[in-house]
DNA sequence: CACGGATCTGATACTCGGTATCAAATTGAG
DNA sequence: CTCAATTTGATACCGAGTATCAGATCCGTG
């Protein structure tokens, strides 16, 4: 719905079909040999058509399942989005946005502390190739978007008002400590834990 | 010196010779066209060959001018960078880190404010178009590399130090807050001074 | 002024990401 | 089994960006 090409019969149907499930596959072996060659030889150094031929795919029908080169690093982000906001939505009403955004975030630390190998290589190409970059904070605007309803509620501020900038600057200043502190989790090569980083940075702003 | 093509004797010669003179005349046409044609057509739907041909000049020559379309765009926001941070580093030391960052910002809220028309389509190009979007995203994470070491001062915080990341947020959520209310702008088609979406936005966080 | 090295230019050819099209193959429902 | 919908691969195409190279242009020096 997002921006993957789908078929037709998408999110709807009951029964899952065979040809669903196939696409499915299909779509996670791509991302595995997709991530195995980008962390030997490099986003950029990587050709779709290298891509292709491995996983034994027509260039076209890969670009059939990511619409572009980005998406099949990305594409994860997206339930990323999801559960922050999810766990934003689930935070007590009576807690202060900036603390229910800073916990919100825990289900991505939590992430990253169980696989921290993983989650550093993954985060260290992301921020080391430029146009993955781009693409990131992409991303972020959207989860921004998911989670800006959830912070005007409880600021009790009608969502749909561009002029009241403050649901907006609350996540996308979250967000901006999120990344901060992901850069600087990197730098430390995972040394110092990401919940610890993202505190300083978030508590930074709290006064 | 940043990522555009420089010729040897760069910023070093005292005279300023005719060959340079030449050079950044040839640089504003381009940029004068270009500008022209994106807010004719669109961004995308304009190509290199087209702005090339228009200003009389080879595809490769243009190519040695700006090294991506992108830069033609975005060429601008180097100055800016530099007037923030100079803003910045003249507010006076006793200032909150959070009102200094605030204050240095006016000096985009007053250019805004003196060609209204011309600012509005051209942040609202900048927002409209993904490929300018990211490319405008890096062009931040430049300024917030100008503007890390004056916070970090401020702190009495050792500037390269990775783990202490509560500079890099100060200055990321800024430009955050500043995001936001540019974006809430061009929303508003103006309505609302700039400077008024930021103080909102930014008094979100300062409590 | 003339020369010679450094620089700029245009032309050409190339790589790569992404789109469009079309006929053949595959699937799944009736 | 049959037929319509979908998927696939092949092909051709477009635009951004890079590399190369020969010719033109500039500029300091003798």
């Amino acid at each position: 719905m997002t921006e993957t090409a789908r078929t037709a019969a998408e999110s709807a149907g009951k029964p899952p079909g065979l040809r669903e499930r196939m696409r499915a596959t299909v779509r996670a072996e791509v991302v595995d040999v997709a991530h195995r060659l980008f962390t030997e030889q490099g986003f950029d150094r990587t050709t779709v058509d290298q891509i292709a031929a491995e996983v034994g795919l027509s260039r076209a029908s890969l670009f059939r399942y990511f619409g572009t080169k980005e998406q099949i690093v990305l594409g994860r982000l997206e339930e990323s989005g999801r559960l922050i906001a999810e766990a934003l939505a689930a935070r007590p009403d009576d807690e202060r946005p900036w603390e229910a955004l800073r916990r919100s975030f825990d289900v991505l630390t939590r992430r990253n502390e169980q696989a921290p190998e993983q989650a550093l290589t993954y985060l260290r190409m992301l921020q080391e190739t430029p146009s993955l970059r781009a693409g990131h904070h992409e991303k972020q605007l959207i989860w921004q978007g998911l989670l800006v309803p959830e912070i005007a509620r409880r600021l009790g501020v009608s969502p749909d008002r561009p002029e009241d900038t403050r649901p907006s600057a609350l996540a996308a200043a979250a967000l901006a400590c999120l990344d901060v502190a992901s850069t600087g989790w990197v730098a430390c090569e995972g040394t110092v834990p990401l919940a610890e980083l993202l505190d300083r940075a978030m508590g930074a702003l709290s006064e």
